[in-house]
DNA sequence: CGGGCGGCCTGGAGGC
DNA sequence: TGCCTCCAGGCCGCCC
C-alpha cells in the first residue's frame, strides 16, 4: 500500500525528530520478513550511531548513520515506521525495535511481513542489488517526459502495468497509476509504444501532479497507513477514479469501470479515457 | 528477453 | 455469531 508519497510523508516525519539522536540499542523480535533480517549485522552495524539524515530511493528509506552505512527500510504493504516519544506496550507485529537517546522508539510494525529492514555501508550501496534495477524517479527534475518516451516506444505492454514497472519508473503503484492516467485521460490498456511524445508530456506532468498533492496531503489512507507519528494521510478523499468502480465520474457523469490487469485492479472512466490502438 | 503470473502473508469484508 | 473464502498488493522468481 504504501507508495512513494506515503514513504515520503514518514521520511519527511523522521527528518524533524531523528538526525543528531543516537541509536542505542536494537531489537529484532520477529526476523521472518520479505527476506530473512540479518539480526547480528543490524545489531552491529547500527546499535550506538547516530543518525545523519533520513532519504528516499523509490519505496526505500534510506537512514543514514555515522558510521558511513544506511539502515534500508522497506514497508511492502502493511508495514509502519513509528516513531513513540513514550514507551507503549508491544504489539503482534512490532517486529523491529530502535530504542533511541532521547528515550522514544523506532517500531517496524508490519502485520504481513512484506516489508524488509536490512543495513548497508554507503560503499556498497550503489552495488546494492534490491537498487540494481530501479528505474527513473519521477519527482527528479532531470527525468524528462522524451526520456521516458524514448525508453517506453519500445514496450508493447499496457501502459499501466509499465507504470507500476519498477524497472521502468519507480514509486507508482496501483493508486497513483490509477489516478495519473485518469488526468492524463489515457486508458490503462493503451499499449505503451502507441504513446506519442505529447502523451508523456501530459503523462508526466498528471504524474507529478498527484504525487505532489498525495504528499501535500499526507498520503493515502485505505486500511492501515499511518505516518510516523501514528497520523492517517487524506489523499484518499482526493482519490478521482481508485476504487470507485461503479460511482460517477466527476469530470463526465458516466459510471467508472474496474477492470483487471495483470492481476491488479484498473479503475477508469472509458468516456474521458479513450483507448487508442 | 519481454511479459505474465504465482507465491509470500494477514486482516478485514462479505456470504451463509 | 462464527466459520469459510476471497481479496488487497510490492516484489522476486519462475515460466513460456
Amino acid at each position: 500500500m504504501p507508495e512513494l508519497p506515503e514513504v515520503e510523508t514518514i521520511r519527511r516525519a523522521l527528518l524533524k525528530a531523528l538526525p543528531g539522536r543516537k541509536i542505542t540499542e536494537t531489537n529484532v523480535r520477529e526476523s521472518r520478513l520479505r527476506w530473512p533480517v540479518d539480526v547480528e549485522k543490524v545489531n552491529r552495524m547500527v546499535t550506538d550511531q547516530v543518525v545523519k539524515t533520513v532519504e528516499r530511493r523509490a519505496k526505500y528509506l534510506l537512514i543514514q548513520l555515522s558510521n558511513e552505512s544506511s539502515l534500508v527500510v522497506h514497508l511492502g504493504m502493511s508495514g509502519q515506521l513509528l516513531l513513540l516519544t513514550d514507551s507503549r506496550p508491544l504489539q503482534k507485529h512490532d517486529h523491529v525495535i530502535f530504542h533511541i537517546d532521547d528515550r522514544s522508539e523506532l517500531r517496524f510494525r508490519d502485520p504481513r511481513r512484506f516489508g524488509m529492514v536490512d543495513v548497508v555501508s554507503s560503499a556498497a550501496l550503489t552495488r546494492y542489488p534490491r537498487f540494481a534495477g530501479l528505474g527513473f524517479e519521477p519527482l527528479d527534475v532531470h527525468v524528462t517526459h522524451d526520456i521516458l518516451f524514448q525508453k517506453a516506444k519500445r514496450s508493447k505492454k499496457p501502459i499501466k502495468n509499465l507504470l507500476m514497472d519498477a524497472s521502468f519508473i519507480v514509486g507508482v503503484g496501483n493508486i497513483y497509476a490509477n489516478e495519473a492516467l485518469f488526468y492524463a485521460k489515457i486508458h490503462p490498456l493503451t499499449p505503451s509504444n502507441k504513446l506519442g511524445e505529447t502523451d508523456w508530456q501530459r503523462l508526466l506532468e498528471k504524474l507529478r501532479d498527484v504525487l505532489t498533492q498525495a504528499i501535500q496531503e499526507g498520503g493515502t489512507t485505505l486500511n492501515d497507513f499511518v505516518n510516523s507519528n501514528g497520523e492517517t494521510g487524506y489523499f484518499q478523499l482526493s482519490l478521482a477514479v481508485y476504487g470507485r468502480s461503479g460511482e460517477t465520474c466527476a469530470n463526465c457523469g458516466k459510471t467508472i469501470q474496474r477492470i483487471v490487469q495483470a492481476g491488479r485492479s484498473s479503475f477508469f472512466c472509458a468516456t474521458c479515457q479513450r483507448l487508442k490502438s
